[in-house]
DNA sequence: AAAACATACGGAACACGGTTCCGTTTTTCC
DNA sequence: GGAAAAACGGAACCGTGTTCCGTATGTTTT
């Protein structure tokens, strides 16, 4: 038999795993169509669940968003080294690597906003993000600053807070969020 | 017949008008409390009156947002032209200028958040700071840009969306608004 | 194969905030 | 004083997030 001692907690069911791959794609084609505050109600049908399933798998919505955007939040964390060596100057390496997040940010409708959002459920979702984004980021803000081309002291926490902001509604028609950025970076510039 | 048609609408009466201060007082004092987004039913039991009296009063919260802040909204687009008669450069002046409306953003808690909001109800909002504030603004960039001190072609809806979106969260311990506006400020600068 | 058990499911029910609506009260004006 | 207009209050409604528990499904054991 499967001598499976009665200490090896039991497998996953499969159904479970089912539900689980069916609400992160649902989750993912909801928040292209409404943003990552599509209403709970949504995801759950369009994954053919019931809302208490996703309650189970993912306890806030932030989980949610978290396993949604996991591998390109890896994408841009391990794009940091990349452009720190193949940039012409680290503050190119910074530069490149911010407009980056940006895409990535912009792309997301309403992820910047829940970024910085101060609701308990977000806890995850910020605590995420920065554990993941934040070395890469001081990383490249320190070797910027140590070649002398940046202002010292910057920390690379709050520079990620603001980019993050800077990108809030960057889907409006009057707003550019780009340009903004553009400007802390050149404002970061030591001149 | 009454006879009243052609001539002077009935003036407001003694109780709508005092309920009408009553909620301006109790609207700020419960923003004070718990942020611009304070429950509509905070506000009517603060003021003594019924959540319908509020509606009746300010159709939407933007309105009362405006009502409550109209002073030191105007406040801050008059000293525009102060300024830059006062300050050493068109630069400076701009720096202060803004320097000045982030403080206003960064004492109203949740103010910055509901200044950005795309939903409906705040558009009067949005619509009355911009009207206000983007022509003190877009005279302040004119004059430093004439002067050769700053980057040509900076939209000033633009850079009012970004100071306003660097101030949200503003206070937060472990951001800094004022930090990232200081570098936006340094990235006009012409080098 | 069937029973026994653990796991997961669905969706009704609840909580909470904004908004509307209408019967009642208050004020104004003649 | 009395009728008409204006304003009031708050119950009721709606859309969301969240919880809970009886039921169904999958897994293990006999």
């Amino acid at each position: 038999m499967t001598g499976t001692e009665s200490g090896a907690p039991r497998k996953q069911r499969a159904d479970s795993r089912r539900n689980e791959t069916a609400l992160l794609e649902a989750a993912a084609a909801a928040f292209v169509a409404s943003g990552v505050n599509a209403p709970v109600r949504d995801i759950a049908t369009r994954a053919g669940v019931g809302v208490g399933t996703i309650y189970r798998h993912f306890p806030t919505r932030a989980d949610l968003i978290v396993a949604v955007y996991r591998h390109q939040v890896e994408a841009c964390a391990e794009a940091g080294p990349v452009l720190l060596a193949e940039s012409a100057t680290p503050h190119a390496a910074l530069a490149n690597w911010i407009h980056l997040f940006v895409d990535f940010l912009v792309t997301k409708h309403g992820l910047a906003e829940a970024m910085r959002s101060d609701d308990a459920a977000f806890q995850t979702l910020h605590a995420y993000f920065l554990a993941r984004l934040v070395p890469v980021c001081a990383e490249l803000l320190d070797a910027a600053s140590t070649a002398g081309e940046i202002i010292p002291g910057i920390d690379p926490l709050v520079l990620m807070h603001g980019i993050g902001n800077l990108c809030i509604g960057a889907d409006s028609p009057d707003y550019d969020a780009r340009r903004m950025v553009e400007l802390v970076i050149a404002g970061l510039r030591l001149r």
